[in-house]
This record gives structure tokens, sequence and C-alpha cells, in this order.
DNA sequence: CTGAAAGCGCTTACAG
DNA sequence: CTGAAAGCGCTTACAG
């Protein structure tokens, strides 16, 4: 390539990387040759000598669980834009495969966004303090990370539920080692007392249909009147195991779902909270960025703790399946 | 690294790559060396040096469409396994970006996988032909692909809705540019005239629930019975739509889904056509692993042409939204 | 504004 | 069984 332009190999580099330290004309000739021989600067070769492989990873407990696909949407999508490709790690929600899958992604890019990570804090915390990496769903000091805060939502939907006259709600809990359902717990054990209403919490644990269906049961043997579900899955599960029984939604029992990946996708549509889950992912990969870039930089300055931390907000969806107690009693 | 072992450089990389070569001793004593000071083979230089990325790429239309999370999952499942890395890319739909990523992507990987290509025939041979990549869900003579062959599925379908006593159904079709819409209402045309018995096609043409419910209205203005739409997401928004109106499912209007996506989380259970999509994943990133093997051989040997073509078969999983068509008569 | 040369960290014939 | 040396294709001080 550059000898048919008759220039330096160091020419043909600037021309493609640092163009504005060349003549004009170089540039035109150079590129014009170049697209000619269809070259293109090796990717490889380049990563090698800066030592920036353009590549990001993110790293997800389930793809195939419905909450992830948007934030990753939004990820690859924002780093695309900067030019950055996305490597894409699943844990299968194995904390041991989750270390693993670090320690290969490690080598292979220049940042990590973690998203729901089950691994310890300690383990987080180091990794972070060598390479650049964001949390998404995991509140750890002295990490970079982003937060969906569903607390201000799930407060929403208390009041929401109180104000219709609910007495007695229950929470249907999901993966207990996730950050999310913690905080969702907690805002409904705290929002009801400050409401004076009673609250219950209990399992359905696995954030599934099946879970979500199973948990009907107790969900109507606890007297409650209201659910308010860890996620939408499982609030699914209950609207069918409610219909099963033949039980009417909103009246024999109303049900809140969170994370709104459902949509309108379910009938009578799911009232819902909804937290901008897309708008993280864009977050995190902008702010691993800046930690990249800061990294790059402070290897010739002194390095620059930051600690960011950005909670997005939530707010509640009513829909279609809230409503007054109506036949409350009708376990009486 | 070479010299606290002791040894040179070429060792310590034989130790890594070729240990049969070397002294067990040696291999032994080199390694535990490594694992004091932390040492793993660098990636970029490995790569640059073989010409070996260790990288694959999955290229899909939308991540967030429920089909391709599973097939993504097992691609990188099985890339994982076999030592890969896996790039997402996410075309949003859009041909012009999906050329956009394929040229990207194609100096940062091996190879490359193209779930349900936007992209013309030749564009998608042409690539082929320098470098591996293998097709899903897109036919073309000349690429390696494997394909969901929905078309046993839904001649499942019809025999199952002619058994029923329908004598009039309507194909519920999605994206026109899409190689499995294309298959799905073929099959429903030829197998209704099988059968003899009527059957309609109509639009809904964006996969969505929206769509699907919004198609709803013209289904009934049909005369139809009975519904066949080309996934799971217009089936749904079909069976929103009869909810909507008061209708009743089946009793109103029998309505079959396609990829089993929504698995049982629909009440009724939706009545659908699964085809192991993941397994499609698992078995693309296979025979591209091949072809990366082949093409590695064949550099210093000669190129064997090979054209495979896996072609997986669905069924039809009758659950509860297809019955008698009761109520046939309802616009009489 | 441009080039010669060293270097990024491996791998791999080629010798021995 | 192991090492010296060239090479993978760039980038980047250093000269000029």
């Amino acid at each position: 390539m550059a000898s048919t332009a008759g220039v330096s190999t160091a020419t043909v580099s600037r021309v493609f990387s640092k163009p504005h330290l060349l003549r004009e004309s170089t540039v035109v000739h150079v590129k014009e040759v170049a697209a000619q021989l269809g070259y293109v600067p090796h990717h490889t070769a380049q990563a090698l000598s800066t030592g920036r492989l353009g590549t990001i990873a993110v790293v997800v407990p389930d793809i195939a669980n419905p909450f992830f696909p948007p934030v990753i949407r939004a990820a690859q999508g924002h780093a695309y834009g900067a030019g950055f490709s996305t490597l894409l790690g699943d844990t299968d929600e194995d904390p041991a495969k989750e270390a693993d899958l670090l320690a290969t992604l490690e080598q292979r890019t220049d940042g990590i966004v973690l998203v729901s990570s089950r691994l310890p804090e300690d383990v987080v915390r180091r990794h972070a303090r060598h390479r650049p990496l964001v949390l998404v769903n995991r509140d750890i000091t002295g990490v970079a990370r982003v937060l969906v805060d569903s607390a201000a939502g799930v407060r929403q939907a208390v009041d929401h539920l109180a104000e219709l006259g609910h007495q007695h709600i229950t929470y249907v809990s999901g993966p207990d080692s996730s950050w999310s359902n913690q905080q969702r717990r907690s805002a409904v054990l705290e929002q009801s007392a400050a409401r004076g209403i009673t609250a219950t919490v209990q399992g359905a644990h696995r954030p599934e249909h099946d879970a979500g269906r199973a948990a009907t049961a107790e969900i109507l043997a606890s007297g409650a009147t209201a659910a308010i579900a860890f996620d939408d899955t499982i609030a699914q599960g209950i609207l069918s195991g409610m219909a099963e029984r033949g039980l009417a939604i909103p009246d024999d029992l109303s049900v809140i779902g969170c994370d709104d990946i459902l949509a309108v996708n379910t009938y009578p549509p799911l009232t819902t909270i909804r937290s901008r889950i897309s708008e993280a992912g864009r977050l995190a990969v902008e702010m691993l960025l800046q930690l990249v870039e800061n990294r790059a930089e402070a290897d010739a300055g002194e390095d620059d703790r930051m600690e960011p931390r950005h909670a997005l907000t939530s707010s509640l969806i009513p829909r279609a399946t809230t409503g007054p107690p109506i036949r409350r009693s009708r376990k009486g």
C-alpha cells in the first residue's frame, strides 16, 4: 500500500489516524490509492500498537430474560456510534461463570459493562481498580454505576393501591441475590408502613411466568387484595393463575408489575412501574468510554479518582390491572 | 516472564500453545512461574501473529425482538465453549446499517453468523466468498445456512384447523422482506388448497403486538374463523384485540402463533408452532467454526467448496387457543 | 510535512 | 527439546 502510493508506512498510518499532521494533498492522494486497493488499516495491528482495542463488553445474567435486551441494544448502539464493537457475555446467572467471563473479556476489551452482577462486592471492586468497569443495577461503593431506581415507582404503586382502598397488599419477590429485589421489597414495606396498610412478602423467587402462576395460591390465601410483583413476568404469571381459577382482574386482585417490558402485551394491559432501562445501557457505555479515556490519559499523568453513581428514576404506569378491592371478602 | 523462568520467549509461547513439543518438566516449571506472576498470553499479539482472532460475530435485526435472544444465547454459549468470544451487532432492521456492520465486523472476527439478513442475495454471496459466513433464516444458494423450517409446523396447523371443522382461515402476515414470512404464507396457502378450505392473506406486517391487535378488525370482517399469525407477538395482539371486543377465544376465533417464544405466558395458553431456534444458533456457530478451520487449512491446500444447508423442522404445539368454529356464524 | 527505525508481544520456520 | 531471529501490520518518538 505504502509503496504503490509512493509514501512511507508512517505516512499511511497518519492519513488514517492523524491526517491533520499531513499536507492536504498527501492525504487525498493516499486515500485515493487506498480506495483503489480496498485498503483498510489492519485493526489487530493497530490494537497491538496502541493498546486500544476499540471493543467493550456487556455482561448479563441471561440474554433471554426480557429485561436485558433493551439494555444490551442501547449499549451496543451507543458503543457502535463511538466506534466501539461490543462483545456479549451471558453468565447464565452463575457467579463462577461470571468471574470466568470477566477474566477472559478483560484482555479482549477496553472496558466492561457489568449488568446485574451476582459477584461478591470485593471481587467487583478489585476488578474495577485495574480496568474500566461500569455496573448496571448493582450498588457498590467506589465503583462507577448506573442504577435503575425502582423505589420511586414502587412508592407510587403503594400510594396508588392505598388510594384505591386496599388495606393489605403483598410483595411477590424475585431472586434474593438481586439488588433490585431488595430495593423493591424495602420500598413496598416502608411505604406501606407510612400509609398505615399491611404488607406481606412472599416468594416467587424465580422471575418466571410459572413461578408467578404458582405464587397465586399463596397470594389468595394471604388475604391480600393487591400484589406488587418483582417484575412483569411474575405479574403476568399471576394474571394467568387468576384466569385459571376463573377469577377477575382487577376485581378479585389488583396486580402491579415492574420494568414495563411487556408493554401493553397483556390483557388486561398491565399496570406496571416503568424505568428507562435502555437509558441505563446508553449511560453505562457513556461512563465506560469516559473511564477508558481517563485511563489513557492517566498513564501519562496522575490517576484521578471519581465515583460516578447515576440513579435513573421510575414511575407508575397505571393501566387496567388495578382497581378498588371490590370482592375483597371473597374468602369469607 | 521468559527471563524470570530462565527460558526463551519461544518456549513460553510453546508452553501455552503447543506444550506437547516440550519436555514435561519445562511445561510445569514455566506454568508455575506464570501462575506466580499472573502471566497470561497477550491475546492481541497472539491474534496478530496467527491471524486468528478467536472472535465471531452474531448479527441480528433487533435484539429486543424476542425471537433473537435465544438464538444469540445459544450461539454465544457454543462459541464460548469453543474458546471464541462473540461480538454482537444490531442492524436495527436497516440493510444499510447491516452492510456497514458487516464491513466493520469483517476485520474484527474470524467469521460471522448473520441472522435474518435483509441484504440482497448477491451482497451476501460476495461476502461469503471472502470470509466465513453462516446464515440463519435466509436461504441463499451457495452460502452455508441453517433454516428454521416452519413449513412443516404450518402444514400441521392447517390440518389441525381443518380437522376442527374450519372452512375459512386467514394468514396474518409479517414483514414482506422476511424469508420466514414468505415460507409460512406459502405453506398456509398450499396446505389449505390441499385440504380444500379457503385461505386468505392479510396484513399485520410489523411483528408487533399492536399490529396484531389492529389486524383483528380485518380478521373478523374477512369471515375467517381461524387465524394463523406470522409470529406469537402478532398472535398475542389478536388475543388482545378479541378480548377488547368481549369476544371469546377459541369460540369466536381460533388463533395460532409461530415461534413459541411466549411459551405458556398468555392466557389462554397460545397454540403455536415450535421450532428449536436456540438449536439454530448452536448449529450456526458449529458450522461457522468448521468454515473457519477449513479456511485455515485451505490456505496451505486447496479450497474445498461445500454448501451445507441445515433445515430444522418444526411442529404444532396445540394449547388452548384453538377449537371448533362454534360461533362461526356470528356475523349472520 | 515526511521518513527511518524501533517497538507492541506474540509465533514459527530454521538450526542445532 | 530449545533458542535466535524474522515477521505479523501497525504507531510513534526522533530527525530532518
